[in-house]
DNA sequence: GTCCGTGCAAAAGCTTTGCAGCCTT
DNA sequence: AAGGCTGCAAAGCTTTTGCACGGAC
């Protein structure tokens, strides 16, 4: 599920440009806690207010997506492309899902609704490989 | 996606037979304050903190879950039958949808990974006819 | 009689926000 | 020069938790 980007216009910032590149660089859907202890070495005087104020500008640019996977925290993620979720019930760690997209199921939808639909999100929910070999 | 119930055995209590009425009653998809501003009356000395723990039970029995909708709180709903949601981007409601379910698509993610998947969760996002009226 | 559930209030998390100064434009 | 962006700290909101008491079993 994409959010459409507001057209709104922002100005350049050192922290946003690398908040987007650790998000970019990383699979592991991180809170913004995370990201704040990554770049904390590379700006001491950063702030989590400052990690929150720029991942919601992220989200609006469409460059940046918020997960809601159980947690009561945030997770954040920066790919772009139709992605699903695979949520693993027993450590909570999250893999994308990439290999194949269900675009048909809108359609579907749509037929029997008057709901005026944009998109879906999936999430699978099970036991990662890791877990299940421990148990 | 049904959470299995642990099989604890928990007392009897006024407060969470009705709170699962409540909840059963209502379409809303509500917020724990919202049975709880709807209960007060009735329980004059009821507590949020009765009702998130009652919640919470709740969803061990496998008898209420909590949906997540990218909203700031969290909000429950007792139906137990399959079903998806139709989320609008606009106002926030949330709509059951029970007309059509893809069980199929749980088999065609297994093929293609070693994740041990128990089920799936969709949500559908768009603008509720009500938005699209006003607009 | 036990001990779980409740009410009350405090605490805990996570996220947001007001403000003054700095940096982008 | 104007106004967004930042750091800092305080505030805000939702949810959780400790404790003493009352009710379920």
């Amino acid at each position: 599920m994409k959010q459409k980007p507001s057209g709104k216009h922002y100005r350049y910032s050192r922290q946003r440009e690398r908040i987007l590149e650790v998000l970019r660089s990383t699979e592991s859907h991180p809170t913004a806690t995370w990201l704040y202890d990554k770049l904390k070495p590379e700006f001491p005087r950063l702030s989590l207010g400052t990690v929150y104020r720029n991942l919601a500008i992220l989200i609006d640019l469409g460059l940046a997506r918020k997960i809601d996977a159980g947690s009561t925290f945030d997770r954040f993620e920066a790919k772009t492309e139709p992605h699903y979720h695979l949520i693993c019930r027993k450590c909570g760690k999250i893999f994308d899902f990439g290999a194949r997209f269900f675009p048909e199921i809108d359609e579907e939808i749509r037929r029997s609704t008057d709901f005026d639909i944009e998109g879906h999100r999936i999430d699978f929910f099970g036991t990662c490989s890791d877990c299940n070999r421990k148990s």
